[in-house]
DNA sequence: AAAAATAATTGACTGCGGTCATTTTTTTAT
DNA sequence: ATAAAAAAATGACCGCAGTCAATTATTTTT
């Protein structure tokens, strides 16, 4: 029942949110001070600290919330009974373009939760075992329409494409993929996974 | 022939490394001091910076000095004529040693590397690349041998293998590998990515 | 409506990474 | 050996992330 305050709390973290968006973006994450982001925000300094632990926190926190949204959109869009590699591109090239559009944010983001610190590993586990799990039913309808084998672990089929997205993503950080080039490099990479890297002489049929 | 100051620079740098070696391992990367780290080392805080740009700059020194040893003792050690699989093996379990007996270390340097910023970002390419051009000849070899496709770009096949490096190292920092089933689990991905993850029926022949 | 209780806000303060003018040490020149 | 020049070492100092006791705003109680 608590209006004003409620209200409150969700505007100004929303601000906080904004600002850091516009200075981190604008002037790095490094060259933006908390007390210039609060300035922006139109709060004082301490009160950043009542809304976001710590100035990564803020990072993580928008990260958090824009794969949340994006997950939720694909769940809701993705078409179920398109191909495995369809499938992999749209959620894949989803998260790239938010990856692309805050780039700053998601090199952060991605530094802490690819390579955790004790403190964080388990949170990072648990998103992480989520996000595997979100991709399970797609493996298995891909495993029943015949597109995988069906002796391995689901987790491992996770894993391999999980693989190639942590490829591509820093191969395009190090300058190696330009961004317009990451879709066919993605398209790449999971075609010659999913056909796999035998030699053609061993393999029964290939188009090629 | 300036006897002095050389031998003085050479040994205080490794005074310092090893300080840092000391300290991080024990107390972690965040919760030592640059003036600590100086005292350890016997030396003033200012000289540190003579030595090395950053805090970070010392994890990073220390991770390539131990990644140019490591890769210089295999070339020597590896026999390029065992299986593709066996040479992964060897090598990648060489730098999961190194990384998981300098746990501190490693998860900074990889932040730092897998995922640099633009100011560093044409340095790491470089390292980068001179890493994939060390493994070229022997995916020339695995193809020469008929274990690999012919078809593929070197780039390529180095990136997949490289894509499974990345994973075990993030599953094992986040505690979802513990560091006794590394091997295992790396057997597993790089059998599971050599053979292909095609369903078994597409393929000429398999031994299960 | 006033008082008491509770929650939110704030900026002065602390500690650390990194800089730089000054001092100390080593080398070179005389 | 002494002075001048060059290189290295140093710690006081700066800016910023994060803390906390004091203050202000909101809610609950009477």
């Amino acid at each position: 029942m608590s209006s004003i305050r409620e209200k409150n709390k969700i505007t100004k973290r929303r601000c906080i949110l904004d600002a850091a968006i516009r200075l981190f973006s604008k002037k790095g994450y490094d060259q933006t001070s908390i007390e210039e982001l609060a300035r922006e925000a139109g709060i004082g300094k301490g009160t950043v600290y009542s809304y976001f632990q710590t100035k990564k926190d803020i990072v993580r926190t928008f990260c958090e919330d824009e794969l949340e949204f994006i997950r939720e959109e694909l769940a809701a869009n993705t078409n179920p009974d398109t191909s495995l590699k369809d499938q992999l591109m749209i959620l894949f090239m989803a998260e790239f373009k938010h990856l692309s559009r805050n780039k700053e944010f998601g090199r952060l983001y991605l530094q802490e939760t690819v390579f955790p610190d004790e403190h964080h590993s388990e949170k990072d586990l648990e998103m992480q075992s989520r996000y595997f799990e979100l991709l399970f039913p797609i493996y298995v309808k891909a495993q029943e329409r015949g597109e995988l084998r069906q002796d391995l672990e689901l987790l491992h089929i996770a894993g391999h494409f999980y693989a190639l997205y942590l490829l591509l993503v820093s191969c395009w950080f190090n300058g190696m993929i330009p961004t317009g080039e990451a879709r066919e490099a993605m398209s790449t990479l999971l075609d010659q996974t999913i056909e796999g890297l035998k030699p053609a002489e061993q393999t029964g049929e290939h188009d090629e």
